[in-house]
RNA sequence: UGGCCCAUGGUGUAAUUGGCAACACAGCUGUUUUUGGAUCAGCCAUUCCAGGUUCAAGUCCUGGUGGGCCAACCA
């Protein structure tokens, strides 16, 4: 297995070690301190596990430390279980948050204090408009905002009105706290936004003691110059955000606000995200994916969430190794899912133990080979690591083979077995077709073989008279009839059937781009030894693909469910296209 | 009819900060192989366009073009 807790594979440079780098060297922060702040209203995706690789590497290869933060300030969306699964996941990709597990509600009280502090000194104030007021006065891109006619309301009077907010005297949109700032301000974002409303709802943690609660903008920057995070590094889609993280910071600063010991305001940097092709990111519409029934949950190995991605088979190791490679800039970026399913295969080929299943079986029966005879062949486990050892197969008269891998009329190229041809059986002997049986419809139901006695375990046969080695251009695996052990095996492929199914017209559903070939479940032969299959243990089922034992497996009744992690290359398959 | 950000092969990231465009994936050749896997070797770019500065520009300047973000009491 691959050492999952390993997580100090060297990092790749990038523009944000750089500037954490640059700091250091310089001693503005000695210590940097990264934080990561998901929202818990859904299950992590594997662009979250890019965020967790950059703030826990930067914090491991710094000598800093890294927050894990909640960011719960919208209580009508949060859950628990959302809680407990994102600590779960970043266990699994191998980073530790230690103590410092935070959560913005922790600071609910100390932003309800600044929030007064800015009214104070007039530079926020309680705005009694509905939401299709402000809205109507927020102006457009291209012209200014008004106004609201209580932009001016004395300190006093917004001071006494929030506390009454507070206090649970109105309902939920009756009142909203606003920063004062500028109507007519190019940068949208700072023509007086909300920073607290009014939510009667039941939070997770602080349970019923609050009814309002502060937006992102106000906690977000608050939250981090708290914590004395240095760098603040998120997406860019909050780079028009900066401007009023850093006002909310400065203002607070200036009235004397500041936390104990903070010299230095935290920084927000931001970075591009990634797509996957083929797949999709944002959280609402993977949330649709489950809400409707088009995948099983949010554990369905088809989807890019990391609990569906682990039980899918992808390792952690190969996670951050995909995360790394594909690198940070403040650019949109579409990564060909193929760089995803080579990362994989890298690590997979690495730490997997092989196993011979046949898939789609086909009988073949050794005329010349003794009736009751049964002999253990001995099987390489990983001839990537012999470490790994070898292991027992049972070879018989009768086997199965796949169907794929024998042709009756065959191309010149197809090495594979074919009637008259002779091919190797890995790790058994060399057989030859002599026949093959047909049922009445044409269907093949049986080969007839037989096998050269002096090629046990697959070796070459020793030379003739002449001195000439006979040889066999193909390797096939097999499976002994009498000790096959009936296996589930669920082939995942990617959910979608276009690369961006996000994209185009926006008529256009993603809905109408699902593969519908996404899942294909079926049974298949395997050799006895998998019947000691572990949860979580990679392997490959050679000449298939790499697969691992799925959750809904119940070994003691001998139900055992498989899910196809990734396939093999397969060159034959795209010579074949050609 | 605004502000901000971005532009290097099919994809993604680099380029000693002005000095021979590098690495990985994909693709294509070939080698090798008891997995048509893996391995190994080779091929695959006038740096969006047009000007300018300079001995020298992917890098600096000017002007275009293309893409993205911003008008939730979401984060």
């Amino acid at each position: 297995m691959s050492d999952d807790t390993k997580t100090n594979e060297p990092a790749e440079e990038n523009f944000l070690r750089k500037i954490v780098a640059e700091d250091q060297r310089t001693g503005k922060h000695a210590v940097p301190v990264t934080r990561f702040p998901p929202e818990p209203n859904g299950f992590l995706h594997i662009g979250h596990a890019t965020t967790i690789c950059l703030n826990f590497g930067i914090a491991r290869d710094f000598g800093g430390r890294c927050h894990l933060r909640f960011d719960d300030t919208n209580p009508v969306k949060e859950e628990q279980r959302y809680i407990d699964g994102i600590k779960q996941d970043i266990r699994w990709l191998g980073f530790d948050w230690g103590e410092h597990e935070y959560h913005a509600s922790d600071y609910f009280d100390q932003l309800y204090d600044w929030a007064g502090l800015l009214i104070k000194h007039g530079y926020a104030y309680v705005d009694d408009q509905t939401l299709e007021q402000m809205r109507a006065t927020r102006g457009t891109v291209t012209s200014p905002g008004s106004a609201s006619p209580f932009r001016d309301r004395p300190a006093e009077e917004s001071l006494d009105l929030f506390a009454k907010m507070k206090a649970g005297d109105f309902p939920d949109g009756a009142k909203v706290l606003r920063a004062k700032i500028d109507m007519a301000n190019s940068n949208m974002l700072l023509r007086d936004p909300v920073m607290y409303r009014i939510l009667h709802a039941e939070h997770p943690r602080t349970g019923s003691d609050w009814c309002i609660y502060p937006m992102y903008d106000f906690a977000h920057g608050e939250s981090d110059w708290i914590e004395g995070v240095t760098h603040s590094l998120c997406s860019l889609e909050f780079e028009a955000h900066r401007p009023l993280y850093e006002w909310f910071v400065q203002k607070i600063d200036e009235l004397g606000g500041a936390p104990e010991g903070r010299t230095h305001h935290p920084r927000q940097i931001e970075f591009g995200r990634f797509n996957l092709s083929g797949t999709m990111m944002s959280k609402r519409n993977l949330l649709a994916l489950v809400q409707e029934g088009k995948v099983a949950g949010w554990d369905d190995p088809r989807m890019p969430t990391l609990v569906a991605m682990r039980r899918r088979g992808v390792t952690p190791a190969s996670l951050r190794n995909f995360v790394n490679i594909v690198g940070m800039s403040r650019r949109h970026k579409t990564i060909e899912i193929a760089l995803f399913e080579n990362c994989v295969r890298e690590d997979l080929n690495k730490v997997s133990q092989r196993r011979a299943v046949v898939i789609d079986p086909i009988k073949v029966v050794i005329t010349n080979y003794p009736d009751d005879q049964v002999e253990q062949m001995t099987a390489t486990n990983n001839p990537e690591n012999e470490a790994d050892g070898t292991r027992e197969v049972p070879f018989s008269k009768e086997l199965y083979i796949q169907r794929e891998d024998f042709m009756e009329d065959a191309p010149r190229k197809f090495f594979r077995l074919k009637l008259g041809g002779e091919v190797r059986l890995r790790y058994g002997y060399w057989i030859k077709c002599e026949e093959v049986i047909k049922d009445d419809a044409g269907e093949i139901v049986e080969l007839r073989c037989t096998y050269d006695p002096q090629t046990r375990g697959g070796e070459n046969p020793p030379p003739d008279e002449e001195g000439n080695v006979r040889k066999v251009k193909g390797t096939i695996h097999w499976v002994s009839a009498a000790h096959a052990l009936p296996i589930e095996v669920r082939l995942y492929d990617r959910l979608f059937a276009t690369d961006n199914p996000e994209a185009g017209k926006k008529k256009r559903d993603w809905r109408e781009n699902l593969n519908p070939e996404s899942l294909v479940t079926t049974t298949a032969l395997a050799e006895p030894a998998l019947a000691e299959a572990q949860l979580g243990q990679p392997l490959q089922f050679e000449r298939v693909g790499y697969f691992t034992l799925d959750a809904d497996s119940d070994k003691p009744a001998g139900k055992l469910i498989f899910n196809r992690t990734v396939t093999l290359k397969d060159s034959w398959a795209k010579q074949q296209k050609k």
